[in-house]
DNA sequence: ATGAAAGCGCTAACAG
DNA sequence: CTGTTAGCGCTTTCAT
C-alpha cells in the first residue's frame, strides 16, 4: 500500500500562511475572502492535492450528501432480468446526479439485511432514505421516519405510518381497468388474470382493477397468482388453462409474467391474439420485441424514480414543500397481442 | 421532521453509570469488561436505542466498512437491458454481504462523474474501490491506487499501472477460439465476426481470438464493430451481410449483440443455423430462450464479481495475500444456433 | 478492569 | 475580512 498521507486543512493552512478557518472558507466557497488570499489557498490546495475528509466534515455538519435507495429484495432479484428495478434506479440516479448527491444502493432481502440497513441509516451514513418495491407492512420506513430520518416511498405504503411518509405511485387501477375494457371491446368474455403478489400494493391494486372491471361487466373472475417473475407467469398461465381451456383473454399484472404467459400459451399451440388475447403491465422495451409484440399498460417507472428522488431532496434540504402523495398516470398501449 | 436527538456514547455512559471508554469497549466487543458492567451498558444501549455515529467513528478509525464499485458508464447504460452489469453486481453483493461490508455503487459515465467518484473515494468515504467495465486507459484506478486507496479491477487493465493493480478476468481468447473452431468443424468457411468496442479489453481480446483462429485455418477475416448493445448488433449484422451476402457463420462478441444479429438475419429471411450459424459470448439466461436458442461462450460473470470482491476484502483487511491476477475459464455452450 | 484525557479533521460562532 | 476557540462523537493510549 502506498498510503501517501493525505493532507489536512492544517497542512494547507500552513502552506498558504493562513488559518484553518480561512482555508475552510475557501474550500466551501465563501465569498468573504480576499482574492489574493483565496488564490494562495487554492494554489496550496492544488499543490498538496487536498480533499476534505468527509467523516470530519459530516461530524460537524451532520450531513453526508448521500442518499440511500433501499430495495427490500435480494440482490439476485434486483439484478436479475427484471427490468423494474433498473428503471427505478435510473430515474433516481438522474435526479440525484443533477443535485450532486451520492446514491447508496442497499438491498435488504433478508432479516439480516434489514438490520444492516437500519443500522446504516441510523448511524448517519446518509441524509435521507428512499424505499421501493415494498412488501407487506414493512415497519422499517416508519421506524426510520420516527428517528427523524427523511423517508419517502415509491408505491403507496400498505399501512399508513406515523408520521405520514410521502410517496409516489402510479394509477394501477385506472390502467388495469382500461386494459380489461379493451378486452371487453374486443368481444372477449372469458377473461382471466395473472395477479401479482398480494403482499404488495402493486399486486393488490392491479387485481382490484381487474375485479372491478369484470364486476362492472357482469362477468365472472378467474384468478391465478404469480410473483412478478417470468417463471411464475408460465406456471400461472398453465393453471389458468387447466381450469378453463376455453378462456379467450388474460390480463397479466406484469410484463415479465406476461412473457411467461405468452410462452406457456404458445406451448399449447394457441394463437395470440386469435385464440387468447394477452395484456401485460409495465411496457418494458422488450415487450415491443416479443412474439407477438405485447399489448400492455404503460407505467412511467423512470419518472417514479425521479419524482421520489425529488421528494427526498426536498425533505433533505427542507427547501421545497413535499407533497404527501404523487400519483402518476398509466396508459394502455395497444400492440399485436390484444 | 421528528428529529428525536440521537443518543451519544456520553448519554449511554451516564445512564449506565460508567465512563465513555467503557461503553465504547462494550459496543466494540472488547472482552476485558466485567460481566455485570457489560450487562448494564448493554441495557442502557437498548433503552436509549443507541447506534454509534459512523462519522465520528470513521474519523478516528480511518475506516468506513464500505466499499465502492465504480462503473465507468452512465446509469442508463448500467441499468438498461444489458445483463452484464447486474451479474457483476450480484457477485459483488454476495461476497460483500457475507463480509458485512456496505456496497456503494457509483456510475461515472461523464467527466463530471469521474470527478465526483475521485473526490468521493479520496474523501475517505470508502475503504476500497472496485472497477468494472473499464474503457481505454482510464487513469482513475491508477490515480486512486497511488493515493493509497486499495483498488482492484474486473477486466485486465489496458495499460499496466504503477503500482500494479490486482484484477480478475476471464479467458476471452480461449473461449472465442473454441467457438470459431466449432464453426470450422461444422464446415463453415465464410466466418464473419461482430467485434466489441476496441477501447475495452473484452472487445480487443475477443477479436484477437477470432483473428487467431481464422489465421490458423488459413481463412480470411470479415469484421464489423459494435458496442455490445443489441441495436449495434443489428446494424453490424446488416453491414456484414451487405459486404458478403454469402457468409455462412458469424461469431458475435456478446450475447446482446448476437440477439440483435439474429433479428437482423431473420429480417433477411435467412434460416439459422441452416444458412448462417451464430455464436455469442456471455451465456445469459435469455439466450436459452431466444429463437433459436443461442450457442454461446459461457463466461462466469457472477464469479468475476465475487472474486473481485474477495480481492478487495483481502486488500482492505490486509489479512490475505491477494493474487495479482485471476483468470477464470470460459466454455463453449452449444445450442441450436450453431 | 476502568477512567481520564488527548485527539481524529473539520466547521462555525465570535472576536478583532 | 481573518484568526481564535470550541466542540462534533468516538476510540485509544496511559494511568490507576
Amino acid at each position: 500500500m502506498v498510503t501517501r498521507e493525505r493532507p489536512t486543512l492544517e497542512a494547507v493552512a500552513r502552506r498558504a500562511g493562513v488559518s484553518r478557518a480561512t482555508v475552510s472558507r475557501v474550500v466551501n466557497g465563501s465569498t468573504t475572502v480576499a482574492a489574493a488570499i483565496r488564490d494562495a489557498v487554492v494554489r496550496a490546495v492544488e499543490e498538496l492535492g487536498y480533499v476534505p475528509n468527509q467523516a470530519a466534515r459530516s461530524l460537524v455538519t451532520q450531513r453526508t450528501e448521500s442518499i440511500a435507495l433501499i430495495l427490500p429484495e435480494s440482490a439476485s432479484r434486483v439484478f436479475s432480468d427484471d427490468l423494474f428495478f433498473p428503471a427505478v434506479i435510473r430515474g433516481v440516479s438522474l435526479e440525484l446526479e443533477a443535485a450532486d448527491k451520492q446514491l447508496v444502493l442497499m438491498m435488504a432481502g433478508s432479516a439480516a439485511g434489514q438490520e444492516r440497513v437500519q443500522r446504516y441509516a441510523t448511524a448517519g451514513h446518509v441524509d435521507g432514505v428512499m424505499f421501493a418495491s415494498m412488501h407487506g407492512t414493512d415497519p422499517l420506513p416508519g421506524r426510520l421516519a420516527r428517528l427523524g430520518i427523511p423517508v419517502v416511498c415509491s408505491g403507496r405504503p400498505m399501512s399508513p405510518a406515523h408520521p405520514a411518509i410521502p410517496y409516489v405511485d402510479v394509477d394501477h387501477i385506472g390502467g388495469v381497468m382500461a386494459a380489461v375494457r379493451h378486452l371487453l371491446d374486443l368481444g372477449r368474455r372469458r377473461i382471466a388474470t395473472i395477479a401479482g403478489p398480494q403482499d404488495m400494493v402493486a399486486g393488490i391494486d392491479r387485481l382490484t382493477g381487474y375485479r372491478t372491471a369484470l364486476r362492472d361487466a357482469g362477468l365472472p373472475e378467474h384468478v391465478a397468482y404469480g410473483d412478478f417473475t417470468r417463471e411464475s407467469g408460465i406456471q400461472a398461465m398453465r393453471r389458468l388453462l387447466a381450469d378453463d381451456p376455453a378462456l379467450d383473454a388474460v390480463f397479466v399484472a406484469s410484463d415479465m409474467m406476461a412473457h411467461g404467459a405468452l410462452q406457456a400459451l404458445r406451448e399449447t399451440g394457441r394463437r395470440i391474439p386469435a385464440d387468447v388475447a394477452v395484456i401485460g403491465f409495465d411496457d418494458f422495451e422488450i415487450s415491443r420485441l416479443s412474439d407477438p409484440p405485447l399489448t400492455t399498460v404503460h407505467q412511467p417507472i423512470v419518472d417514479m424514480g425521479r419524482t421520489m428522488a425529488g421528494q427526498i431532496l426536498g425533505l433533505v434540504t427542507a427547501t421545497a414543500d413535499v407533497p404527501a402523495a404523487v400519483v402518476l398516470p398509466t396508459k394502455l398501449v395497444v400492440r399485436a397481442s390484444a
